[in-house]
DNA sequence: ATTGACTCCGTACCACAGTACGGAACGTAT
DNA sequence: ATACGTTCCGTACTGTGGTACGGAGTCAAT
């Protein structure tokens, strides 16, 4: 079950540099200290995947190590106070990107191949 | 109506050096060479918000220069290229935001202060 | 005419999140 | 035991999008 950190990488969809960045920061644990090679655990892999979701959903990663640190603890005041910071953040972006979204979807259709001129970008975008 | 530097940094939102910084991209015009003082016009504070909306819109400065030389030009194909594949990035991000305020949902959910023990948060976000 | 605020310009620096490099040690198959 | 692929580790570099600094010039009001 154990993985070298190639395999570890690969399985979290990472490069290995990626792997040896995140255990600088702290965020993932460096295994059994200097004892030649490492191996990684599923437990690892599982820390790696959230800190991309994590990533996704648009947490920094000092915000994602202080995430895995609640994890393991007993505040859940604070653990609660960061997801809502950033689901309130984060649905701000998704507004913002809806809007972008329908400016595109203008701009695609005003800039159909049927008419002639310059596309009118900025006016797509209502500015 | 126009304006020097700090006036239309202002109106626009940004700092006076994001001005200059754009300047030095190509993204706004330098107006009147080296006749001392700047003014800036209603037409280059467009252009600065349009920066500023296609940037939400998730195109880096490159692409963005790209399509203010081609809201002048007649090249229809490449606008509407430009468009549809951020218009495809922009939905697929869209979708992973979402996906991630689901799982903020749940956290903060799970999170809720009348439990007891740890907050679940790698198990909130389903890894 | 001097003050104070603003502008110009080049260059340097910043945060964020990696990515690359290079030499030494390790592990495994032959 | 030798070769080949990995791993380890430190340090340096990258790209993106700004932000800061410092000296000189300019402008408007007093």
């Amino acid at each position: 079950m154990d993985m070298t950190i190639g395999k570890f990488a690969k399985a979290g969809n990472v490069g290995v540099e990626t792997v040896r960045f995140y255990q600088r920061r702290g965020l993932l644990p460096t295994p059994n200290g200097h004892e030649g090679v490492r191996r990684y655990d599923a437990e690892n892999l599982r820390r790696l995947k959230f800190i991309r979701q994590a990533q996704t959903a648009g947490f920094t990663l000092e915000e994602i190590k202080q995430l895995l640190d609640l994890d393991a603890g007993e505040d859940r005041e604070r653990g609660r106070s960061l997801a809502r910071a950033r689901l309130e953040a984060l649905s701000v972006r998704i507004a913002e990107l809806e809007a972008a979204r329908r400016s595109l979807e203008k701009l695609a259709d005003e800039c159909a191949s049927g008419k002639t001129g310059p596309c009118p970008i900025l006016h797509s975008f209502g500015v």
